[in-house]
DNA sequence: CCGGTTCTGTACTGCCCCGTCAATAACTCG
DNA sequence: CGAGTTATTGACGGGGCAGTACAGAACCGG
């Protein structure tokens, strides 16, 4: 009966996400996603809503594949958590030279440009900033229980801090800063965590 | 013979400063920039030039005052540049929270909104950035002058850890992770500095 | 008091943008 | 094969935007 769609709606959304971490949100207008998508104008309002509309749905789609490659890369058994820990910090320094496209994390640049004043991207910000410190303090207590890291440590606040740092790579790495510094500095920040003598003799 | 111009061009700048860092660069029309400064189009045009030339001023202005700041907070004596380093440290934590209007770090954002595309905003983000870990920098060498920290460390990655640690936490408080947490992040980022046996036993 | 020079505000143009609407195409069930 | 339902397209209108042009206001030396 009804006509059926020619679009698949994921694909849609993954070139309208490039779109928006491409120009920002102010900067896209719909006939950018239009052309991004391949989509009419009308198909888009009819499918996804208004300009506003499109971009939660679109933040919603990042953040939906960003946790699951942030789950896929630190969840593990433990014996191997710090060595994940120890990826995941380098992986920040070339986060935004390595990506394709150069995009740095959708969630961070959109925190900054509208996190301010558009209430629902805050409420998508803040629960994957928050679902990633989880992930990272879990992979340091993981860390902790194999006696890699001191048993003492506040894990959240490590998490925290690991986090902060990967988001301010992005920055700097986007301001120009060179991968070699900022490799240097995260290898620096590994260094800083309180590793257990026995993983420092181990490794 | 002439008549005189009845702005000050240095109040017009930090109210255009104010505009952009809080719309951002596509998100602020002319009319705003008139508005928040209170001059006319024309003068705007005639006095400073087209909107992107209007932003590249606002940004030098802001840089300009920025590595004041930073010199300010950073130099100073060899025996307390330890303490200028962790006060600094913390503060980055609260930096969204205390400023009074709750912006961040203005280049940070210009470097995720404009970083790709407008090379002569690059150009002024990458000096500010560079300058600041050269500041750092040289307050961690300062710090190894006086025994506080391992002398062998390599400063200019600690310098740059810790600027990327400063801009990552503008980004998570805009986010809206909580102070608390970004404090206890900082707190962990310095006490994961190579202090040495003297500082730790003094401190 | 007056003229020249500069500043200031407003009105204008052409363009883009958002959101909507009506007409058309595609498909399936009967 | 036709009718009803839904997708798609392209065009339209109201509004805002950047940049310009022009007329008037303010000032100061003579």
């Amino acid at each position: 009966m009804p006509r059926p769609r020619t679009f698949d709606e994921q694909t849609v959304l993954e070139a309208a996400v490039r779109q928006f971490r491409a120009s920002g949100y102010a900067g896209t207008s719909l006939d950018d996603i239009s052309a991004a998508t391949g989509l009419g104008r009308g198909s888009l309002y009819a499918s996804f809503g208004d300009k506003h509309t499109v971009f939660i749905k679109t933040l919603h789609e990042y953040v939906r594949q960003a946790l699951i490659q942030t789950h896929e890369e630190l969840d593990g058994p433990d014996d191997t958590a710090i060595d994940r820990l120890h990826a995941w910090i380098l992986s920040g320094a070339g986060f935004v030279l390595r990506d394709d496209e150069r995009f740095g994390c959708m969630a961070g640049k959109f925190a900054l440009e509208v996190g301010d004043h558009d209430a629902q991207a805050h409420d998508v910000i803040l629960g994957v900033f928050s679902e990633q410190q989880r992930i990272l303090t879990d992979c340091v207590a993981a860390a902790q229980r194999h006696g890699d890291l001191d048993p003492g440590a506040n894990g959240c606040a490590i998490g925290c801090m690991i986090l902060s740092l990967n988001r301010g790579m992005d920055v700097l790495a986007k301001g120009g800063i060179g991968q070699d510094a900022l490799d240097a500095a995260a290898e620096q920040a590994f260094q800083g965590l309180p590793l257990t003598d026995a993983y420092r003799s181990r490794g």
